[in-house]
DNA sequence: GCCAACGTTGGC
DNA sequence: GCCAACGTTGGC
């Protein structure tokens, strides 16, 4: 059964893991790990393979939208929680009963500039957006199909 | 089940 | 670096 593709952003600090470093992957292509919040992790599960993606670049300089990018594998447990050397170990999950889970993400396109938080808040078409809710710190949250095209479009244009 | 303490996020 | 807002933890 398939459903219509749907539309997320995701946050990453940049100095930890920027948009070009997705690009630079093997098939530009990683495992978003990490995630241990419950609501980002529910999002997490329901993305399909083909739903798009605004890859936020969040705890920087100038902080927006830089790319777009694409689930390309669906929800599977996040093993960095395994490991206790990883900084994202968690012993209440194991490979029997995983809590945590991660889904491939696949660099797509470039915007052509930089969408930033800061335009994204004077603007109505996205100004209702999770991601301007003060306080609000979801690193993984859905967005419309109208604020994915809106984003897009603003970082598209000249 | 309450809630204070703590750690984290992330804009500024 | 500051700090507001939030989620989680754990004592009781």
């Amino acid at each position: 059964m398939s459903r219509p593709g749907r539309y997320w952003l995701m946050k990453s600090e940049p100095s930890v893991f920027s948009f070009d470093d997705l690009k630079a992957r093997p098939r530009s292509t990683d495992h978003w790990d990490g995630v241990r919040n419950y609501q980002a992790r529910n999002y997490m599960r329901d993305m399909k393979k083909g739903d798009l993606v605004l890859f936020y670049h969040s705890n920087c300089d100038t902080p927006g939208v830089v790319g777009i990018a694409e689930i390309v594998r669906e929800a599977y447990p996040d093993h960095t929680a395994f490991d206790p050397s990883s900084r994202y170990y968690d012993p209440k999950s194991g490979p029997d009963n995983p809590r945590w889970f991660m889904v491939d993400v696949k660099w797509k396109e470039a915007l052509r500039r930089t969408v930033t938080l800061r335009e994204m808040r004077g603007l109505q078409e996205v100004s209702g957006m999770k991601l301007m809710q003060k306080g609000q710190r979801l690193s993984v949250m859905p967005v419309t199909k109208d604020e994915f095209e809106t984003i897009r479009g603003l970082g598209m244009a000249h």
